[in-house]
DNA sequence: GGCCAAATGCAAGTCAGTGGCATTTAGGAT
DNA sequence: ATCCTAAATGCCACTGACTTGCATTTGGCC
């Protein structure tokens, strides 16, 4: 039988183009197995000690722009990234989910399961001129372990 | 008759319980004169030269505390700030609404007229422990001026 | 192995926003 | 009208996220 696609962060970023380095099999490795979307400081702390900070704000950037994750913001002022934008594994999970912030302790969740109503930009009404290329939604509230 | 209800900003921060002083005043008459949600150096450039920009933060978040403006953010990192929160004029105003956010030209508009489908909460399925306060939505995409 | 654009690492800079503290002031009490 | 005090201001320095410049290293192709 054939290989079952493995989806590596190589063979994600070969795929994509980019060559592969430590930094970036790393910061890869380290969102893929978040649980949820997690800023700079957290993704450096799973790296090994004495990588560069700058070098995983670029590799973010680069990766951000090539889509292979995407970001979002809480309340806080920094961008919280996890894996999966428009050329994640599966086309299928390609599209802009909802997020949950939790405004007291202030963690991110990628609200995967659920998906942003097609209706929703046409029920808003938007006037003419405008070009929505996709809508953000996020739900602010208090999270289980705050509640 | 009665007197029109003027809605001064001097009247907004009395029923609010706020001193009336002239940073308050005046960056609540920039707020409600501007067509779009703006950030800090828009503001301070409105208001007299010399006004101190801590002031003003320290305004603005009296301001959101309080609940007469709001604030969104674009794709940069900084918040833009609108008259209006809960305490706004008229209740009815009193709600969230969305926001479009143009990509190309950084600009942030208040979507006043639509509002928040009361449904869209409910139909993303939000886990059983989480206590969602209030759906935000951003639109993104091109405005008419950058289109 | 050798080449070279791409990626890295380090220093320094920018920019939004905050904290500390002495001074001023709004506005109720007298 | 004057006094008094907590609240607001102004100024300084600071934090923290992110960027820019530049010299050095390295992935990946020949």
């Amino acid at each position: 039988m054939p290989k079952p696609a493995p989806t590596t962060p190589d063979s994600t970023l070969k795929a994509t183009g980019l060559r592969v380095t430590p930094v970036r099999v790393g910061v890869l490795g380290v969102l893929s197995k978040a649980a949820a979307p997690i800023d700079v400081p957290a993704i450096l702390a799973k790296l090994p000690p004495g990588t560069d900070a700058v070098t995983v704000y670029r590799t973010l950037n680069t990766f951000t722009r090539k889509k292979l994750v995407h970001r979002v913001r809480g309340e806080d002022r920094s961008w919280r990234y996890a894996a999966g934008g428009a050329a994640a594994e599966t086309e299928r999970h390609a599209h802009r989910h909802p997020h949950f912030v939790c405004d007291a302790c202030g963690t991110v969740e990628c609200l995967s399961g659920a998906e942003i109503p097609r209706t929703l930009v046409r029920s808003l009404g938007v006037g003419a001129g405008y070009g929505v290329t996709y809508a953000e939604v996020v739900l602010h509230g208090v999270c289980p372990r705050c509640g």
